[in-house]
Order: structure tokens, then C-alpha cells, then sequence
DNA sequence: ATATAAAATTAGATAAGACTAATTTTATAA
DNA sequence: TTATAAAATTAGTCTTATCTAATTTTATAT
């Protein structure tokens, strides 16, 4: 159906379109693809030509609503896997979501259906992110941060934002993961820190960054 | 590490090297591919300068001890797939190898593993292939097939030799699966077509390329 | 042993998808 | 508004893996 390089393009497209207020420029996808600005002005082409997408200079790059479509499969599918990854082969958080960049990819019509079922039909991935139903319905993301918080609110850990390694590797050493429970004990004025407690425990000063990357219930 | 080119190559070769006394020669491996001949010549060049496989104009091609290892690996991650495929997700038969043909690039280096322990360390696949071990070791392949019987003879289906879907669904049909008990009733002497008892069923008859294509314990 | 067929190889073309370098267009700031 | 910077685009190159067509080598049969 389509080449690697078009999905690519196209889960990279959507992943961008989420981004509220966000124009999705050449600019922006190559750098979401680490690619040369020159190769995504070819594949707009062509992504354009199969009427996956439509081009306009004011208004950027939007999906159609076949190339939409398609994107969210191929979301799903990604987040399929994580969750088989980690539940069902004892991966580590950090470690799913490049193998997921390869699976996803996988082709078979009711492969992403059966996987699911044998899943229990997760609406969560490992790092929160909702998962695409079948019909393309694609469950509410969380949207209120760490940093979003007032002094003394109390939260549970519902997502993450970042999902680079260094970040994942961070809060495992904090002993931070899905449904922990965090206190927002104190905000330094100075350069917003965040001064919490984890799970009850002791307090932990962790930075601005740290807490807008952290999606919470 | 390998493209996927490289691996479909170096599998192709494996494989053919199983059939015993088979000169492995371009052609061979075109036809095993749907290749044309002079792309293969392109390949054995690159896997050659790789250090992967041999190859001698009077002896064929050959894998080298490290080609031989990795092309061991690809048919271990597609075999194990194939009983995840079936086992887990509910395939049948017939629809299990061309999944495994996508699944088998996956290049995470725990991931055969991993996968090894979850299925529960399988010895042979769905299509009763013999599934090669973490270290390399190939467990023994069945060789004797229903053709070899002698009238009187019953077995006890191991293993086929032949996977295009025609082959299975008509074993489907049949009510033939691995472990199925057959009795080999007569032989025709004209065409050495097969009267057999299927699980001790009445009699059916079968071509001799049928019977040559099922492994028997 | 030689004609013929089959197999292997070479040469050159093509398509996809990436790149660099140069150019044009658009945005931004003085 | 105009200079400058940034972004977008074009033109042309490269790599991988395929192909076709032509040629050379090897095998086979009379």
C-alpha cells in the first residue's frame, strides 16, 4: 500500500498536526524526520499527487481525510506494539518505542485488530498516549501538565510528554512511572522549579522542563 | 545492520542450502526470490565483498560461517513469529508466512529472544519447521514424507515441505494438521497417487506430489 | 566435436528517496 | 521600505535495488 518512507511522512504529518496553532511547514516535518528541508518538498509532491495531503504555502501541510485516515492506523499500530512490547516481552520504557517504529510499519489488514483483542484493548500506550480505536476514534490525550499545577494539588502521573530515553531513564530512577502519585509541594519563583514528593516520599526538586513533560489526571 | 535486500538474499541462500546436494547458483536464487538473474549477480557481488557468502563458479554459492549465522537468525525471528502469529493471535495456517516475511526484519538484538521465552521456547513452527535456537542450533528437520511410506505404514503429520496457501487450504479441507494420524491404504501404481485414512476416517486419494510434500514422524 | 540451448554476466536504464548547492520567495527588523 | 535572514524550491547528484537487452560462458545432445 504505501512505501515506509510515505508512512513515515504521513504519522510524522499527523504527529505535527497535533500540535494546537501549529503550521506545518517543510521546515518543521524535516526536522521532525531529520531530513533535508529539499527531500520534503519532493515527497509533499508526491503525498500531494496521491491526495494524502494538501498543500498551501499560507496555510502549511493538512492531512485529507484519507491521508488522516491512514495516519491514525499507523498511530494505533505503533501504539499497539509498545504496550505488547512492554506487557507481554518485559521491554523497559525507554526501550519500545524504537522498536514500535519498526513494527508499525507491518502491513496485515486485521494484524493492528488482532493485536488489540490479544491486548485486552488498551486506550493507553505505555507513555499515556491514547490509542486509536479501530474506527479511527482516537481516545482524549491528557493535556494538564506538572507545571500546570498550584502548591499543595495532588496528582497522579497519566502521561508523558517526552519520550526520548535520557527523559524516560530520568524518571525511572525517580521512581516516577504511569499512575505514580505526585504532591506539588512548592514552585521557586526564581526559575520555576518544582519542589514535589513521590509516592508519599521525601521531596525531590526537579526543573520547569521536567514537569511540562509530565501529563498528569 | 543488513538492508532488507541483503537479508531477504542471505535467507534465500539458507534456505536453499538445506535441500541437500543443490548447487545454489544464480538462477536458483532468482527464481527463489522472482528476481532476475543479473540483479542477483549484482547481489552475490555485495555479499561476497561483505564477507557473507562464497561463491565459486564450479561449486555454487555458499554462506560463509558468518552469513550462515545471521541467515540462521532471520529464519529463527520468522519461525518464531509464526507461531506467535498462529498461537497468540489467532491466525490460520495460510495466512502466518507473509506476515513472518515483514516480521522477521525486525533488527532489535533481544527481540528473538525475548520473544523465544514468551511463546515458551517452541521447537518447531506452525508448518513444522524446526525453530533455531538462541546459540544457532537448528533442532532436527523431519525428512521422511508420506510418498516413502509403505501400503500398511501409518504416521503422524510433522511437518510440510510445501507453504504456498493453495497447499495448506486444501489440507484445511482436508482435515489435515500437524499431529494428524494417517494410514497409507495403497499405493496406485500408475500415477503413485496416495489412498490414505485420515484420522482413521474413510478412505480419500491424494497425488503423489501431495504425499511428497507432507513430513512424517 | 560441434551446434544449440541454457546460464551467467555485462552494460546501461529506471525509480525511490535521500543528499548538496544554488536560487527564489517570504518574513523580519532596522 | 529596504536590507537581511530564514524558508522554500529547483537542479542536479548519489545510492540501492531492480530491470531489459546484449554478450559471453558453460552445458548438453547429436
Amino acid at each position: 500500500m504505501y512505501t515506509l518512507s510515505e508512512e513515515n511522512y504521513l504519522k510524522s504529518i499527523y504527529r505535527l498536526s497535533q500540535q494546537l496553532n501549529f503550521k506545518i511547514t517543510p521546515t518543521a516535518i524535516a526536522e521532525s524526520l531529520k531530513n533535508n528541508p529539499a527531500s520534503v518538498v519532493d515527497m509533499i509532491r508526491k503525498l500531494t499527487d496521491k491526495q494524502l495531503i494538501e498543500y498551501d504555502k499560507k496555510k502549511g501541510v493538512k492531512l485529507t481525510p484519507v491521508g488522516l485516515k491512514d495516519a491514525v492506523l499507523i498511530v494505533r499500530r505503533h501504539r499497539l506494539w509498545e504496550v505488547f512490547l512492554l506487557e507481554k516481552l518485559g521491554y523497559h520504557w525507554d526501550e519500545i518505542h524504537d522498536i514500535a517504529e519498526e513494527l508499525e510499519h507491518i502491513s496485515d489488514a486485521t494484524l493492528a485488530d488482532r493485536l488489540d483483542k490479544f491486548l485486552g484493548f488498551p486506550e493507553y500506550d505505555p507513555h499515556g498516549d491514547p490509542i486509536p480505536k479501530a474506527n479511527g476514534k482516537v481516545p482524549k490525550p491528557y493535556s494538564v501538565t506538572l507545571a500546570d499545577l498550584k502548591t499543595g494539588d495532588t496528582c497522579r502521573v497519566a502521561a508523558v510528554k517526552d519520550t526520548s530515553s535520557s527523559f524516560l531513564q530520568y524518571l525511572q530512577k525517580l521512581d516516577i512511572g504511569i499512575g505514580t502519585n505526585i504532591k506539588l509541594l512548592e514552585k521557586i519563583p526564581y526559575d520555576n522549579s518544582l519542589v514535589i514528593s513521590i509516592s508519599g516520599k521525601e521531596s525531590t526538586t526537579v526543573s520547569q522542563k521536567f514537569g511540562e513533560n509530565i501529563l498528569v489526571d
